[in-house]
DNA sequence: GCCAACGTTGGC
DNA sequence: GCCAACGTTGGC
């Protein structure tokens, strides 16, 4: 079982959207990059991960689950593409800001922190349980 | 709205 | 295979 952040403009995919899509999940499409491709490939139905709002909120706001292991981008015929299904877990009783991960003794070194432009990648379990402790919410 | 950081593209 | 030019992302 790994931890994982996925990150997103709200205009575009929000955590509103996520959740109106219910135990069906959704395509995690639209990633053209190579990084965050991998990371989606190594990952596994039930792993878990943080949804992140990017641009004006900047917070962490829930937890979703992978819900179908890495199958082709349905957005592209270019094979190259690949992505994953998630689906809405719960939401955090309070959304942890970009600001306080920052500034925490223990999460200056994420990858949210050190490389801002990733839209998926990593979480390590200590990351995972400060973060989820921060938002109020159960791992 | 600006700009730094990063990834990708394409000419050589 | 290198690197300059360009486009995009996302924090500020």
């Amino acid at each position: 079982m790994q931890y994982w952040l996925f990150k997103s403009e709200p205009s575009t995919w929000g955590w509103g959207d996520q959740v109106a899509r219910g135990d069906a999940g959704e395509e995690w499409d639209g990633v053209r990059n190579y990084q965050a491709r991998n990371f989606m490939r190594n990952m596994a139905r039930g792993d878990l991960g943080f949804f992140y709002h990017s641009q004006k909120e900047k917070a962490v706001v829930g937890i979703v689950e992978v819900c179908a292991p890495a199958h082709p981008d349905s957005t592209t015929d270019d094979d190259r593409w690949a992505c994953v299904d998630i689906k809405a877990v719960r939401p955090f009783a309070k959304p942890v800001k970009l600001e306080q991960i920052k500034t925490h003794e223990r999460l200056g070194e994420m990858v949210l922190v050190k490389n801002s432009r990733l839209s998926v990648q990593p979480v390590s379990k200590d990351e995972w349980l400060a973060i989820c402790a921060l938002g109020g919410t159960k791992p």
